[in-house]
DNA sequence: CAGTATCCCCGCTGATACTG
DNA sequence: CAGTATCAGCGGGGATACTG
């Protein structure tokens, strides 16, 4: 039997579901689209101002990815015109404090790693 | 001025620089990579073999990434035939918190996913 | 408003072969 | 051993146009 606990300690696996979630969950859009929905529910066309960058193709396919893999939720009301609401589910939040830390890394050691591309692209030229 | 503590205890900037540096530091194969340099440091072949689903022109791409961006080193030594070990740097072993955080955050919640994908092809179909 | 439907391109990936 | 070189395929992503 393997103790997953203690494997994790000294090393971590990365299998392809793993690899599989981790790609659908952190993809281009994904990170932008789940902090807007952190802070409140947004409707498609705000979550479009929200990421200017984003089309409208690839909007609708990061919020159905993340809607099946539980993260965010769609909600339809049946107004004229018809108006949809996007939430963040339970599941969804758990996201926050593993992206935090990621986001934290990031934003912390970019001068750094800024310097070391100069240096390597420097040398390599 | 921008106070980025205050603001990001709120929102986190996800800009062009931040979603570039994540991309190449998460992408397909530089977990499994980071992973294994984590333990000890490797050859090439010993990186191929410990990632058996990469190929050979991936691996180097992927080495190449992380030493361009300061995250493993790269040791020649002029034996015959040539030996080439890859480390982690010290810049690299910042990244092992925040993303063992995501790896665990995966695998804790992996099953509610891949219950909640169910769900969604099940209703959708 | 909140999407679909097409078309098209290019960039990544892998397969294969070759080399200092 | 540790790569580089070349080619081919396909899939994601954008641009654009259309719709309930």
């Amino acid at each position: 039997m393997r103790d997953t606990t203690t494997a994790r300690a000294e090393e971590l696996r990365i299998d392809a579901p793993h690899r599989e979630l981790l790609d659908q969950v952190l993809d281009k859009w994904s990170l932008s689209v789940l902090n807007e929905l952190c802070e409140r529910p947004c409707r498609f066309n705000e979550l479009r101002r929200a990421v200017p960058a984003v089309t409208q193709k690839s909007l609708t396919a990061t919020l159905r990815r993340l809607e099946r893999n539980g993260i965010i939720e769609r909600h339809v009301v049946a107004t004229r015109p018809v108006a949809v609401e996007y939430r963040i589910t339970r599941l969804g939040k758990t996201l926050r404090a593993p992206v935090d830390a990621l986001l934290e890394w990031a934003d912390t050691y970019l001068p750094q790693i800024e310097h070391a591309r100069k240096a390597f692209d420097a040398e390599t030229e």
